[in-house]
RNA sequence: GCCCGCGUGGUGGAAUGGUAGACACAGGAGACUUAAAAUCUCCAGGCCGAAAGGCCGUGCCGGUUCGAGUCCGGCCGCGGGUACCA
């Protein structure tokens, strides 16, 4: 008997997987068809854990599908555009193209070890001349559709780099490279109407049935539906009212200012003749354009001077104040307000001397609001204070459908439905993305760049001479051979659009091109009917939002322009989010305080090597600059793919975060070990047949079938280990005769096949199975062998576990009841008391009520 | 700030509202061995007790229920997202 050696079994079984062919995904008109995908990887470089255990699930789903008959898809690409790739351009010279392809090669090579079951001939790169290409006649078609449009909006602008900057690249307000405070800065930029689908995006979440609740709850609070209401309050100096909108319209009566944008043209106009009104809008300009930061930033406001006069009660007149924290983008850009029923209005009004003025008192409660504002939930009961629609006691959300009545019948107001959904803004001042394919023309306007001289690719040098990518800005705005170029509509001279698009147009649709990869147009009708939709899609929690919603409205773009049937307007028919890959970081504090990281090699019995103890903190999410990266290829080497993929799924429930431990790794080899030491017996046992062992080997096997199914099909990968952990321990101690063992060990090889299909083919093998385990079809469970004739009950007193007891399976209650009082433990803790009721669930507890 | 999660032994975790701690790691005891490694067997939530057994226990406070880790309300801590990181 040989031992173990991961590193001989995983070349010879991924070389004959290779061989067969088995993961070539082919259309079949007598199976079912299964697509599973998890999403594709940033190629930054190096594959992490993270990275293994997305691809490690999905494979265990595509494998176990793969047995249960199924026609599988299963691909793999790159999500190859984005700013790392400029940024290593920038930092040491070389071209973003080169950079990202060597990347992908490497990681493809530090892949492929792992064994997935993958059809590497459908693989593609987002930055793949003949996949953007196709993004870019998608482009047009929503162009045609009236699906993009454009319209200004503001960017962070680097006025020392004199380059946009991403939210990240803005570290308290300043720019990361130059330091220099970030100024917003208007653009006009291409936008996808994504907003129009609002209603319907929101809507269709209900259907999707096999989509974690918390994603759906996610994106319905995303998409954001309130009915409010549009209130025009009448300005004392001007005839143009200022259009209010709430969604609480309710607290009219403690309104006591209005507060607008200073983004709004009301703003604009009266900044022309205040200079300290136009300071502090300036002032607001320097703000992060990120919500959070809008958010925790401090509120501010300035009084224009102006006033407005109270819908309901005309003789109040308002003031009009300039607040930074009202948006631009939502409602009207203009609020009232109330101070009374809400924290952000109270402080605001606390810190500029503005009234509090109560609309109504919780029920028995009257009194004035002072330092925290009073926010009933829609659903609480409050009384009101002389409501001009008659409204007393009464909840809150009756009080805003009556006020919203009372504006709409004396035409006061307008009832409005409104999403916090804005527009996808696409457009990017940056060098390594998808070009947006349109031409500016004097004469025409924008042109489209018309489909037969797709792609428009990006250059790669400037005739001949190297793009420089340390001179900060986008490189196609200085690259005059291909921003200079012919007007596709007239023929006159014309500029290329230099922006490119937002990497979530790329990952936006992957999924429908992977159905048919070499397809000259974005996808091929026939294979898409076919292998769409997703059936399961994996991937991790943070793009619960914006990537699954941008996907599911490109989906019905596609389908409008007739790039997917209708059936795909849902494309993704199950999601999984997993939890990430942690590990424990070794930490020590300089002498300011600030943490100082360790490589795990650097520290011997929690001291490093002069001596200063190491502070060990678990669970951090891997980081370079933590130092607590674990690379997969080292434990590949060390130990085998298998011990890799079975420790990924085995210590943690997939949703939740796994921490990797060495010793962890280590005693999954050794488990692995065993488990072929033990088969290995196995196979050469001659023991005669044993009636009763064999028996109960049996039923261990059919349990562990069942579980185990059970666990793959609802992604209790690690429950499912654990059966397979007790099944192997039942197996090692049975003494069953040798083709019974040999029938459970080949069980046992079949269920351990998704995650450990190298091990698991060797154990076929060993068993003398014939072809592949991958291959081999799923065994099925028999009931009958699942139950047994007793069942263990446990008896409560009064809640409190006091006894246990062995019964017939269908025993009826009043039975159960008799045997469970006369259990000796029962009557010791009843004391002579009489039991008041006694409850029997069959075959689970009893309950015995004193 | 706002939205969404998560919190169970020394550790990772298990548990359709029904015996809390399956399975595993680390640990302890033993077998085998000249010895070590490897392997095998057994023990193990905390406290009290020789044992039988008892009490406590799923982040904190309260509620619903015959029964709550699980459901509800309020806190605390951690994580994800917050529209130009992917």
């Amino acid at each position: 008997m040989s031992r173990y050696s991961a590193a001989e079994i995983e070349a010879k079984w991924q070389k004959a997987w290779d061989e067969a062919g088995i993961f070539r995904a082919e259309r079949s008109r007598d199976k079912p068809k299964y697509y599973v995908l998890e999403m594709f990887p940033y190629p930054s470089g190096r594959i992490h854990m993270g990275h293994v255990r997305n691809y490690t699930m999905g494979d265990v789903i595509a494998r176990y599908r793969l047995s249960t008959g199924h026609s599988v898809l299963h691909p793999m690409g790159w999500d190859a555009f984005g700013m790392p790739a400029e940024n290593a351009a920038m930092a040491s010279g070389g071209h973003p193209k080169d950079w990202t392809y060597g990347n992908i090669a490497d990681m493809r090579g530090q892949m492929k070890p792992l064994g997935l079951s993958i059809d590497w001939s459908r693989e593609f790169a987002t930055c793949d001349p003949e996949y953007y290409g196709q993004q870019q006649a998608l482009f047009i078609d929503f162009l045609e559709k009236g699906l993009v449009y454009r319209k200004n909006a503001v960017v962070n602008w680097d006025p020392v780099d004199m380059t946009v900057l991403a939210n990240e690249q803005v570290i308290d307000g300043k720019g990361w490279r130059s330091g220099a405070e970030v100024e917003k800065r208007e653009l006009t930029q291409w936008f996808f109407k994504i907003s129009d689908f609002s209603e319907e995006l929101l809507e269709a979440l209900d259907g999707l049935e096999n989509w974690p609740a918390k994603v759906r709850l996610m994106q319905e609070n995303w998409i954001g539906k309130s009915r409010g209401i549009e209130i025009p309050f009448e300005r004392t100096d001007a005839d143009d009212p200022i259009i209010c909108y709430s969604t609480r319209p309710d607290t009219m009566r403690g309104a006591s200012f209005i507060a607008i944008s200073p983004e709004h043209p009301v703003s604009r106009e009266l900044a022309k003749d205040k200079p300290e009104l136009a300071a502090f809008i300036a002032e607001t300009r320097k703000m992060d354009t990120t919500e959070a930061a809008m958010e925790k930033a401090e509120k501010k406001g300035i009084d224009t001077g102006i006033t407005v006069r109270h819908p309901v009660w005309p003789e109040r007149e308002l003031p009009v104040w300039v607040g930074n924290f009202v948006l631009m983008d939502y409602g009207t850009g203009a609020v009232f307000g109330c101070p009374a029923h809400d924290q952000r209005d109270l402080d605001f009004a606390r810190k500029y001397g503005l009234e509090v003025r109560n609309a109504f008192y919780l029920p028995g409660q009257e009194k004035d609001v002072e330092t925290e504002a009073l926010v009933p939930a829609k659903t609480e009961t409050v009384v009101y204070i002389d409501h001009f629609a008659g409204v007393g006691e009464a909840t809150s959300q009756e009080g805003i459908d009556a006020t919203i009545d009372w504006f709409e019948e004396k035409g006061l107001g307008t009832g409005q439905v409104k999403y916090r959904l804005r527009d996808w803004g696409l457009s990017r001042q940056r060098y390594w993305g998808c070009p947006i394919p349109v031409v500016h023309c004097e004469a025409c306007g924008v042109v489209p760049e018309k489909k037969e001289n797709l792609p428009v690719e990006l250059p790669y040098d400037e005739g001949g001479t190297p793009i420089d990518f340390s001179i900060p800005g986008n490189p196609l705005d200085r690259h005059p051979s291909w921003r200079d170029c012919k007007c596709p509509s007239c023929g006159a001279e014309a500029r290329r659009e230099t922006d490119t698009m937002d990497t979530f147009v790329d990952s936006s649709w992957y999924f429908a091109r992977f159905t048919a990869p070499d397809a000259d147009t974005p996808t091929r009708m026939e294979d898409a009917e076919y292998w769409m939709n997703v059936d399961q899609y994996i991937g991790g929690i943070e793009h619960a939002i914006l990537h699954l919603l941008y996907s599911r409205f490109f989906a019905r773009a596609m389908h409008i322009c007739g790039h997917l049937p209708e059936k795909a307007i849902e494309p993704f028919d199950a999601l999984f989010t997993q939890g990430m890959v942690t590990h424990e970081i070794y930490q020590t504090k300089d002498d300011k305080g600030r943490p100082v990281y360790h490589l795990p090699e650097d520290v011997t019995d929690g001291k490093l090597a002069d001596g200063t103890p190491v502070e060990v903190i678990p669970s951090a999410k891997m980081s370079k600059s933590k130092k607590n990266v674990v690379d997969p290829v080292n434990i590949i080497e060390a130990f085998g793919a298998d011990t890799a993929r079975w420790f990924v799924l085995s210590d943690s429930p997939p949703e939740r975060d796994v921490e990797w431990t060495a010793a962890g790794a280590e005693a999954t080899f050794k488990h692995l070990a065993r488990v072929y030491r033990i088969v290995s017996e196995i196979a050469g046992d001659t023991s005669p047949a044993n009636a009763s062992e064999d028996e109960a080997l049996a039923k261990d096997m059919h349990r562990a079938i069942h579980d185990v199914t059970g666990g793959v099909e609802s992604f209790g990968f690690n429950a499912a280990i654990a059966k397979l952990y007790g099944f192997t321990n039942t197996l090692a101690k049975s003494g069953a005769g040798a083709e019974a063992k040999k029938a459970a060990a080949k069980v046992l090889a079949q269920l351990m096949s998704p995650m450990t299909p190298h091990l698991s083919e060797e154990l076929w093998s060993v068993l003398g199975g014939e072809g592949l385990v991958a291959q081999e079809r799923w065994p099925v469970a028999d009931e009958a062998m699942l139950t047994d004739d007793n069942v263990t009950l446990p008896i409560q007193v009064n809640g409190k576990r006091r006894a246990e007891i062995s019964v017939p399976k269908d025993m009826d209650k009043a039975e159960v009841e008799k045997v469970a009082l006369a259990h000796e433990a029962v009557a010791r803790s009843l004391d002579g008391a009489q039991p008041k009721k006694v409850i029997v669930v069959p075959g689970r507890i009893v309950n015995v009520v004193v």
